[in-house]
DNA sequence: TATTTTTTGTTGCAATTACAGCAAATTAGT
DNA sequence: ACTAATTTGCTGTAATTGCAACAAAAAATA
């Protein structure tokens, strides 16, 4: 069986290197761009949402949003219907920023499929979603305290 | 063109979560089973190689090899031609520690290969390298300073 | 309706991460 | 051989990360 963990690793430990660099010029530092676009595409949506979105922990999630709401490029909108969600939205900061975010995502996937024909990189895409799926539906089993079915 | 990128973010935040959790019963935390394994991999490794392997940064690496050594599970030893540098080479207790590590990540990514055919993760695979081979040498770029070629 | 469970926001805290920067050893270039 | 550039190890420091824990609100259940 071959082994995909580790090249999916360095890539992505790599694609995070490169937006940490890129998005200085635009003062975001580590993830914030992750959050910043998944609340351009789902306005309103609440912390523990994006946390689950992206796969990270609800706190850095949460601090991470603090982080941009702090900075002016998101706000926080009480919900009308509920006293306890706080719905995130982007400020007008933040909306005139998330091109550039979605250019250098664009050139770096761009990047990453050089090497693939356009139908290989369908292909990829759609064997990356199956896996990701099952790794997700794992870490939710092991989050849970699932013991892992083999011998230690 | 497919999109690529976030999947692949997807699955290495929860695989690195996965092994943060699974790994804890052998008092190894964050990232530090990745470096005892590339340890085992290449004996007598330095730090900085062992960086460049893994696509981290070079004072993270150095820390997070210090506590293995530190832990008892790696050792460093100074180069005998050679005054400068410090060669790392797994302990005993890192040796007892390793096989119970391949066996979790071959779990792993039997986990993550579950929906594909035996071919159809072949090809993953290989698409994978090329992924990473582009993606790197991008990153070899932009830690140069190089400008990526579109807009801002 | 009353009670229990889950969800959501938040903070404390210890650890990891990563940028700067330094000194010493090595290597490359003249 | 001499100088400049690179490599290697290391530390200071600020930031991020993530576990634990709490309170309040909401949802689920009896």
């Amino acid at each position: 069986m071959p082994e995909i963990l580790r090249s999916i690793g360095t890539i992505a430990r790599a694609l995070d290197s490169i937006s940490n660099i890129e998005f200085k010029q635009y003062d975001l530092t580590k993830g914030q761009y992750l959050y910043l676009v998944r609340i351009y595409e789902h306005p309103g949506i609440i912390t523990d949402h994006l946390a689950n979105l992206l796969t990270v922990d609800r706190t850095t999630a949460a601090r991470a949003v603090q982080k941009l709401v702090n900075q002016g490029f998101v706000r926080k909108q009480s919900a009308t219907n509920n006293r306890k969600n706080k719905e995130l939205y982007l400020t007008e900061q933040g909306a005139q920023v998330y091109p550039h975010i979605q250019r250098e995502n664009t050139y770096s996937n761009q990047v990453a499929l050089t090497d693939l024909t356009p139908s290989e990189a369908t292909e990829l895409a759609a064997f990356l979603a199956k896996v990701s799926n099952r790794v997700t539906a794992d870490f939710e089993q092991v989050k849970k305290g699932q013991t892992r079915p083999y011998p230690h």
